[in-house]
DNA sequence: CGGTGGACCTGCTGGC
DNA sequence: TGCCAGCAGGTCCACC
């Protein structure tokens, strides 16, 4: 579900809600998600006060009145959302954070691919989920010199090279087939021996489609929300992605799926090279 | 060191 | 109707 989009957009529908909430206690109800959870630790956050919610990458950063942060991850399945106090419990609802205002923050997570730990906050940028994450795209220093730069005595597929969350972070299975298609180039073209001019495209087109997804709110395939349930709009704007045989809105050729690494790949055969 | 392919987990859909 | 294969938005790790 969740790129950068999707999660900018919960943390920007969550932070009114939760700034200066604080957690009056928590519920952990499974033992682990991809790695265990940490029952004291998440117990040891009732109490404290929420300063503030940041995002690295597609981790969720909530800052409280205590030298530790909240980190979430929602893997490919996981929802964080604010529901009422006694909503009844969802299936799959591991972890649920009870907070002063009689609400419940809860995360649920049917494939267990994501993440809730706490860290502390001043390390943060060495903890192992942290330490090797490369540009965020939205960040002044992303551009194509750095894109660049990164390939440098690289190889392999254009698709691997810009969801390679050491290059740069935030860009998913969705986006990066968006991306190509505004830079109009081809998925499987090589890394190696790519001109600066179409590093800077690829670039601007990294940008400018994780902006106008967070601007729509993100994409709602399925079953998307931001942290107050509501759905994303981007849906309409996906021009490659999910669109198999459907004419490019460039050039009308039909939209190929292929699969690379096991994930499906959508181009235009056509405008893309 | 870098690239590739499989593993992790559950749920849904479409074809037979 | 029932079953099963295939697919799903992410990340990590073993293996070349």
């Amino acid at each position: 579900m969740p790129e950068l989009p999707e999660v900018e957009t919960v943390r920007r529908s969550l932070l009114p809600r939760l700034e200066g909430r604080s957690i009056a206690s928590v519920e952990v109800r499974a033992p682990a998600l991809r790695e265990p959870l940490d029952q004291d630790a998440l117990h040891g956050l009732a109490g404290h006060q929420v300063l503030g919610i940041r995002r690295r990458a597609k981790y969720l950063l909530i800052d409280l009145d205590t030298p530790r942060t909240l980190v979430v991850h929602l893997g490919m399945s996981g929802r964080f959302t604010l529901v009422a106090g006694d909503a009844p419990r969802a299936a799959h609802e591991h972890v649920a954070f009870h907070l002063d205002d009689g609400r419940r923050l809860r995360f649920v997570d049917p494939r267990r691919f994501g993440q809730v730990l706490v860290l502390p906050t001043d390390r943060l940028e060495d903890d192992r989920h942290f330490a090797h994450l490369g540009l965020e795209p939205l960040g002044e220093a992303f551009d194509g010199a750095a894109l660049e730069a990164r390939a440098a005595g690289r190889r392999g597929p254009m698709k691997a090279f810009l969801m390679d969350a050491k290059v740069v972070v935030g860009v998913g299975n969705i986006y990066v087939s968006e991306a190509l298609w505004r830079a109009r180039v081809h998925p499987r073209r090589s890394v190696a021996r790519t001109a600066s001019a179409t590093w800077v495209r690829l670039a601007d087109a990294v940008r400018s489609v994780l902006a106008d997804a967070v601007a729509e709110g993100g994409t709602t395939l399925n079953d998307f929300t931001d942290g107050e349930g509501n759905a994303g709009y981007f849906q309409v704007s996906l021009r490659a992605y999910g669109r198999e045989d459907e004419p490019c809105a460039r050039c009308e050729t039909p939209i190929r799926r292929i699969v690379q690494s096991n994930r499906s790949t959508f181009y235009c055969p056509r405008c893309q090279r």
